[in-house]
DNA sequence: ATCCTACGATGGACAGAGTCTAAGTCAAGA
DNA sequence: TCTTGACTTAGACTCTGTCCATCGTAGGAT
C-alpha cells in the first residue's frame, strides 16, 4: 500500500491526506466496496472528507490502473484494489458477498471465431453465482 | 411474439394496449434496450404511455422469465427479449452495441473446487469486450 | 349490450448513485 | 516564507429507478 502511494507520488500525484485515507481503506484482500462505503470508512479517519472527494480519487486509481472499477448487480459500482492480478468474481446470491477467484484456462479462448461478429475481443469478463456458505 | 401475448393471457395477463405495445417494442434478435429506450420507441406508437407503465411491464416480464436484465455497463439496465435460448454478450468499448454470443464448452466447469470457497455455485455470467468492426 | 370492479395506467414526488461547479485551501517547489 | 496551480468542499444537478394516490378500462357477469 505504502508503495502504492510511492507509485503515485512519482507520477506527480500530489500526497493528500484525503488521498491516504482513500488509499488506505482500499487496503486487503477481496475487498470490493462501493464509492459510499469508502466515504463512510474514510470519514471514520478523517472526518471531514467530502463524497466528491471520494468519487475524484476512486476515478483517478481507476484511470492510473491501480483499482478496478466491477459492477455485479445493477446498484453502486464496487473498487476493487485487485487490479495487479487478474481475476474474475464470484458473488452470493443471498447476501451479495464477493470473492476474487481464478479459474483455469482463457476464458476468451471459448469464444470461436464466427461467434465473434468481426469485433476484436480484448477482454472478458466473468461473474460466477450461487450461495455462500453461511447463505446457502 | 404474439405466440408471446398468448402465453401471458394465458397465465391470466390482462391485455392492454401499453402491455402489447412493449411487447412489440422488444420483437427482433440482438435487441437490448434500456427501459427508457424502450418508453421512447413505444411512444412512437402510443403516445400517452407513461415511464411508470414501461418500468411495470417489463418488470413482470423479467419476472415470468420472457425477459431478461442485462447490467453490462454501470450504467442503466438493458432489457433482452432472448430469454428461451441462453447465451452471453459481446460488448463493443467503442458505440456499446451488444450482440448475443454463445460460447463453447460450460463457462461453469472452469472454475476449480478449490476456487469456489464453499458456495454452491449455480450461475455464470460472461461479458466479451472489444471493438467492432465499425469502431476498429 | 351494458354494468361492475379489480387490475392496470398515469403523473409526479421521491430516492440512490454519480457528476459538475464555483469558491476556498494547501502541498510542495522557488 | 511565498506563490500558485492542483486539490477539496458543499451543494446543486442529472440520470435511473421506485412508489403512491388517483383515474381508467379489460373483460367477466348479467
Ligand atoms: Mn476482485
Ligand atoms: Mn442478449
Ligand atoms: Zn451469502
Ligand atoms: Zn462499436
Amino acid at each position: 500500500m505504502s508503495d502504492l502511494l510511492e507509485r503515485l507520488r512519482g507520477r506527480g500525484w500530489r500526497l493528500t491526506s484525503q488521498r491516504r485515507v482513500v488509499a488506505e481503506v482500499l487496503d486487503g484482500d477481496h475487498v470490493h466496496l462501493t464509492a459510499d462505503e469508502v466515504h463512510a470508512r474514510a470519514t471514520q479517519r478523517l472526518p471531514e472528507i467530502s463524497r466528491a472527494t471520494v468519487y475524484n480519487t476512486l476515478g483517478e486509481l481507476v484511470s492510473l490502473g491501480e483499482v478496478i472499477e466491477v459492477s455485479t448487480d445493477g446498484r453502486a459500482k464496487r473498487y476493487d484494489p485487485n487490479a495487479h492480478q487478474p481475476h474474475q468474481h464470484l458473488v452470493c446470491s443471498g447476501c451479495g458477498t464477493i470473492r476474487d477467484v481464478r479459474p483455469l484456462g482463457d476464458p476468451l479462448a471459448d469464444l470461436p471465431a464466427d461467434q465473434r461478429f468481426g469485433f476484436t475481443v480484448s477482454e472478458v469478463e466473468v461473474t460466477y453465482r450461487g450461495l455462500c456458505p453461511s447463505c446457502a
